[in-house]
DNA sequence: TTCGATTTGTTCGTATGTATT
DNA sequence: TAATACATACGAACAAATCGA
């Protein structure tokens, strides 16, 4: 293994020097900033708890530390015997995290996509407002129908910046064969972390009623929902509309287990 | 301090013996298991690390973790230089843990509550379901509607097992001056530590609408939420409706913080 | 199949720092 | 100031899982 390649910039950290928190803090920082510069790829191991010790001269606790942090976030997966990986964002890791509808029985399924829609837009007034971007940025505007056991459920209408997705085709969205979020991360090395949903209800318009074979006016909820990467950037805007018929978004709050 | 009396049973941890998990897993049993039966009460100190070390013959690391754990858990709160104390669940708490419903500009607010019925009754097939009771089990049956601002947004009807709340009386329930799972609490020495909740748009009937002052027909949000306790016992069932005029469900996925 | 090397997991003990009383 | 209590950091030893020779 090349260790020593890794130590020809000297990363020692000085325990002299003045440091606005913890060792443990500061390790996690360098971690987390190699993992954002892409120095090991997504489900790749990174080096071993003594190398990083080694490598910022400091103990093999204050490293286990500073993992344990990025292991409770799920940006790290430890395995006992064979090391600590980059947590893999796939299929079952987004539908487990971001994704909250389940059938009445609370299952939960992998949609399937239907375009819709592709174009290229110009960020109104609350598009700039919610993607901290200037009125007028250029966008692309997409619509999604989703299916869930062969009934289309959710419509969507996303939003995002060009400046974060330049040169979005619609051709290669359209056969990404992944979650949108993954084609972010491989396409775009894009990492959503985070989202904000704001979830209201409205009363169904005559289209979307004929897209979610509903009867216009019959309540659906209304979904805003905001995604965004490690560093809190913004990086699109989703507008979801859900027929509940035979579905809920379900949610739970408080401890996760005894 | 009369550390003498802690130890006059011996609860020192075999080594030897075989135990299911992690030497640290049992000690955090055993914490939890003082918490539940109250040796602590809420916001009260509980012993110092060393202390715990001392009666349960382990190191002072292995307290570490597992009060760590039940601090990642939110049942606990470290303070430095102070001690590690029971979270007490007050006003604030519940509101950040167990309500999210907020306005148009994503701000909480306490809500004030007008109770609108009392009453006895027995759980049909549905409640008997959800909170896992035989069918025809005395249940208590209480309406609320709920203020934000002085305008009634949220009307709720909630079921409790008369078996898990004993004479329960509306006149007290009425004047408990505190939130509803903190008078289970006081009262019951019941904790609530999970909610769940599907959530599902349906037009208004009439009478909700007037409760509600919105248009019949309106959309709104439909909460089924159960609340259980720290072992898993569904202890409420809780109807909601929300008018989402000027409000809204937040909800965030993810990482909570960079 | 066995064995050894590697890696994380657990536990211990100690020392020092920082906040509170 | 002194004592107390949690927070951080270090180092060491062994256990358990994994993998390949």
């Amino acid at each position: 293994m090349p260790d020593n390649l890794a130590v020809t910039a000297d990363e020692t950290l000085d325990p002299g020097g003045v440091l606005p928190g913890p060792l443990y803090a500061e390790v996690k920082k360098r971690i987390t900033r190699s993992l954002m510069e892409g120095e090991w790829p997504q489900g790749a191991a990174i080096p071993t708890e003594s190398q990083f010790a080694r490598r910022y001269a400091v103990s093999v606790g204050t490293v286990r530390k500073a993992i344990g942090e990025l292991v409770a976030e799920r940006v790290l997966v430890r395995r006992r015997g064979r090391g600590t990986f980059v947590a893999s964002r796939n299929r079952d890791y987004m539908l487990d995290t971001y994704f909250r509808i389940v059938d009445d029985a609370g299952r939960k399924e992998f949609p399937e996509t239907r375009l819709i829609s592709f174009r290229r837009g110009k960020a109104d007034a609350v598009v700039a407002q919610r993607l901290q971007l200037m009125r007028g940025a250029p966008v692309y505007r997409i619509e999604n129908l989703l299916f869930l056991q062969d009934q289309s459920v959710i419509f969507d209408r996303m939003v995002v910046p060009q400046a974060v997705f330049p040169d979005l085709r619609e051709a290669a969205f359209r056969r990404r064969g992944m979650t949108i979020f993954g084609y972010y991360q491989t396409r775009f090395g894009i990492t959503v972390t985070r989202v904000e949903e704001w979830v209201r209800a409205v009363n169904a318009d005559s289209k979307l009623a004929a897209a979610l074979g509903i009867a216009a006016g019959e309540a659906v909820l209304a979904i805003e929902r905001v995604a965004y990467t490690y560093d809190g950037t913004p990086v699109e805007l989703r507008h979801r509309r859900v027929s509940t018929r035979s579905h809920a978004y379900f949610s739970v709050l408080g401890m996760k287990q005894a």
